[in-house]
RNA sequence: GUGCCUAUAGUGUAAUGGUUAGCACGCGGGCUUGUGGAGCCCUCAGUCCGGGUUCGAAUCCCGGUAGGCACACCA
């Protein structure tokens, strides 16, 4: 029996790699940010939405780019039992756009502000602040091409993140151009690089076949010098896009966000175009050296719409916010959620008479608002005593049998040791005019 | 996808290749306790999985899985 019982346990299945229960704490934990960063949104005029966990395949496959190590292997795609593919959205900015032309936005006033926050999936290996089921928040702004949205996207970003206790933060910021500056940009920063084909590391070589741009992104010590001379992206810029990125950064400065322009930044994604941003922190590691590292970033796509196979464009400006990534910070608050009040009274009962009335004494409570901890369990007086001590709850309610025959409760405050006897009908007007 | 480190009860830990894998907290139960973190007793629960070496493996070797960290990638 004992056998077949253990083997039954070990048979229970675990959940799975990268993917975690969110309990208790850790539950409130990201509420509370989300609250937070949510009115910070809604003050700045964002709309909520919330899509689908689960899309067409198709939403993901064009936007991303077919290279891309996110659609290459990061995806969680499958079949349907009805023969449709469908994958987990493993980022939010083309449900987003899809929902924009589903229900009809462009009829709405322009730009649509919209603040969204959910489960994002990747299969990746994970590591410290990265998970294959994370969450994001998210901002977007669109329907307009004016800098003043790119402005906008990084004042809301970096509140929030002020909000959530982070300080001194840079904005490093570029333009990597429209489509044909880019196109002429691209061609030459190649033709550069395969010159040094020799002398720059395997990632790299593999990169110039695969997504030049990230050459300007590497890390490697041996790639470092040819930096330098590299083609910038933001001397290829049309007059209307190079018009457009001085006025971001003039907002930028008017605002008194810190920023630093800087030509090596580039993005991933196939829809990027105009500006990208990065939100960096200066930290210093275990030797004392400084360090920068990127908590969030995001950036301009306008040519988004049109790579979903839209017939018109739809200039819009996001970013995203991993939240473990930002809550694996020390700097990052911990936020209570709104439900959530530190308790008044602690409610102490003794006896079977006192605790068959226990449960009406705290609904009384309840319907008064005021927040009670309690102990349903057999403890002693001392001990339940001991607990409202040690949670540091000011008031303890004590209801024993004596009190339970009479309708009433003592009141105790834990600090003086001072004692009230109070009628259970007046108990809710006695704790509302306590401190 | 690549590399390094790790894996003993729910948690934290102990055990030179050699008794029945020990301890603490915890869970559950019982007794005692009307005024400040209590006490006593009982119970539950573990060597990640699969191979190999060995008379003998928690311990050594190989593979898998999971966790941590870094790279790649992403944000």
């Amino acid at each position: 029996m004992s056998e077949e019982i253990k083997k039954e346990k070990k048979e229970l299945p675990i959940s799975l790699k990268g993917m975690n229960d969110i309990i208790d704490e850790d539950y409130y934990a990201y509420q509370g940010l989300f609250e937070k960063a949510q009115e910070v949104a809604v003050y700045y005029g964002f709309k909520p939405i919330e899509t689908p966990v689960l899309e067409r395949e198709e939403v993901f496959l064009k936007t991303l780019g077919e290279e891309s190590d996110v659609v290459e292997k990061e995806i969680y795609a499958f079949r349907t039992k009805g023969g449709d593919r469908v994958a987990l959205r493993p980022e939010y900015t083309a449900s987003i756009m899809r929902a924009y032309h589903e229900h009809g936005m462009n009829n709405l006033p322009q730009p649509v502000l919209l603040y969204s926050y959910g489960p994002v999936f990747r299969h990746d290996n994970p590591q410290k602040g990265r998970l294959r089921q994370f969450r994001q928040f998210n901002l977007e702004i669109l329907g307009t091409t004016q800098s003043i949205a790119d402005a906008l996207i990084i004042r809301t970003l970096t509140t929030i993140l002020e909000e959530f206790g982070f300080k001194d933060l840079i904005i490093d910021i570029n333009s990597i151009g429209d489509k044909d500056t880019r196109a002429v940009f691209i061609k030459d920063l190649t033709t550069y690089y395969k010159k040094h084909i020799s002398e720059i590391c395997k990632d790299c070589q593999e990169r110039l076949k695969t997504n030049p741009m990230k050459l300007l992104d590497c890390k490697h010590p041996e790639c470092q010098p040819f930096k330098e001379g590299a083609p910038s992206s933001i001397s290829y810029l049309s007059n209307d896009a190079r018009h457009h990125f001085k006025e971001v950064l003039q907002y930028l400065e008017e605002m008194g966000i810190q920023y630093r322009v800087n030509n090596t930044l580039v993005r991933g994604f196939d829809y990027y175009n105009r500006t990208v941003f990065e939100v960096i922190k200066v930290d210093t590691d275990e030797n004392g050296k400084e360090r920068e590292i990127t908590i969030t970033a995001g950036g301009r796509y306008d040519p988004l719409a049109k790579i979903m196979g839209g017939k018109k464009d739809v200039p819009a400006v996001g970013t995203g916010l991993g939240m473990e990534r930002i809550m694996m910070f020390p700097e990052c608050k911990k936020i209570m959620p709104r439900i959530i009040k530190a308790p008044k009274v602690y409610f102490i009962q003794l006896g079977f008479d006192a605790k068959l009335k226990s449960l009406c004494v705290i609904e009384v409570l309840r319907k008064a608002h005021i927040p009670v901890h309690q102990s349903i369990s057999k403890d002693s007086l001392g001990s339940q005593l001991a607990m409202a001590e040690k949670m540091e709850i000011p008031y303890c309610i004590i209801f024993g049998q004596k009190e339970a025959m009479d309708n009433t409760v003592i009141v105790r405050h834990m600090e003086t040791r001072s004692q009230d006897t109070v009628k259970i009908d007046a108990l809710s007007d006695y704790i509302k005019h306590l401190k």
